[in-house]
DNA sequence: TAGGAATTGTAACAATTGTTACTTCCAAAA
DNA sequence: TTTTGGAAGTAACAATTGTTACAATTCCTA
């Protein structure tokens, strides 16, 4: 473990600190599509992403979701970041949008660390500045794009995360991610086929040049 | 200056470390309406509101607004907490949304307390966890509720803020900070008042039951 | 007191998004 | 092979939001 340490978070962390990881971490793999977090959960551990994606999602009152943004590797999870202080209950759900790995480090060290660790504060308060950011251009997205060009976005980012010009997912789970209806999302898939800008296939969209 | 920190933040911090924000502290004033921070600025101190209320907002590509949320008294900017480390600039605009008087704190120091004091980490920290919890309550408006029920929210939260049943503001202010249209708020505000919610004025609304 | 700017009301229409209903197509299971 | 259920295509319509245009009112100022 402490190699695949080194290799994402070397440049971050020094020596010792990567040996107390080291030590206290366990190693863990995911499978795409499991849930990793529930909403009300309360965090015990923290995760640092070694390889995958992780897409974070948000619900309504109706239970229907809303994608809110992906964590990469060199990521963590914002908020499991404060759950060392109180006890707050997770806020959003976690689901592996790819096969993940990941070192879960007991969450109590993260306070030992931040008075301990210049590089570790430095990390803490980064993640949390990332995720604002992210938050950001997640309202940006919904306040300011049409649909169509959120779906757009979306079909980027999604081949991108995956490296794949193959995104496979159905309509109606694009249409969950982006709290809209199957119809919306057949309807202004179709269009971008018409432009020559996507593929549509059963269960899978070619991305050809958007 | 040290009885407004004992009165605002005694509960948080121990007695060396306000010591130290006097020392390093300048208080200030601002008047409503006030701009405090412009996207794109680099941040140089860090703001402990002390009375008095800030309003956030996000710009699109044409220059039009957003609100996000506001900051209250006790309260603290996420923006300038990250930006000790890397030179960052602002994503955001902040405007005095009423007359606030608060403590700025040379950035510097953001780094060197959360170094020596559990206190001011657990303060950061936590004021990170309210900022993005703030965010994803301004996601569910903008993404789950229709205009007429964000404008309700809109109105009953600007009363809270200034404590006055009277909102002072125009329709294309709120427009601006809903992203609409002028002609759209004029409409929906009719209704309510048509429903004996509230009563229109020029330049205020009564807010009469929510 | 007259003029002008800002504010609000309202109609008419366009564009976008949401909903319902039904059909067709495909793939796996029986 | 036939059946069955999920996935996708599409039409028709409803609801919401956005836009343009213009009138009426109020307030400030020259």
């Amino acid at each position: 473990m402490i190699q695949e340490l080194k290799n994402n978070f070397g440049h971050l962390f020094e020596a010792e600190l990567l040996q107390e990881i080291n030590q206290v971490g366990s190693y863990k793999d995911v499978a795409e599509g499991a849930k990793m977090m529930e909403i009300g959960d309360y965090v015990r551990s923290m995760p640092l992403l070694i390889s995958g994606a992780i897409k974070i999602l948000r619900e309504d009152n109706n239970g229907d979701e809303l994608l809110l943004y992906f964590l990469e590797k060199g990521d963590t999870c914002a908020m499991t970041l404060t759950c060392c202080l109180g006890e707050t209950k997770s806020e959003i759900r976690a689901i592996a949008e790819t096969d993940a790995t990941l070192i879960m480090v007991p969450v109590q060290k993260m306070e030992i660390w931040a008075g301990k660790y210049k590089s570790w504060r430095k990390f803490v308060f980064e993640s949390y500045h990332n995720r604002l950011n992210e938050m950001f251009a997640t309202i940006d997205s919904i306040a300011f794009l049409k649909m169509d060009e959120r779906l757009v976005k979306y079909l980027k980012e999604k081949s991108r995360i995956s490296e794949d010009r193959i995104v496979h997912c159905t309509h109606q789970e694009i249409a969950y991610e982006l709290h809209t209806s199957r119809v919306v999302i057949s309807r202004l898939l179709k269009k971008l086929e018409n432009l020559n800008k996507i593929t549509l296939h059963r269960n899978y969209i070619l991305i050809k040049n958007i």
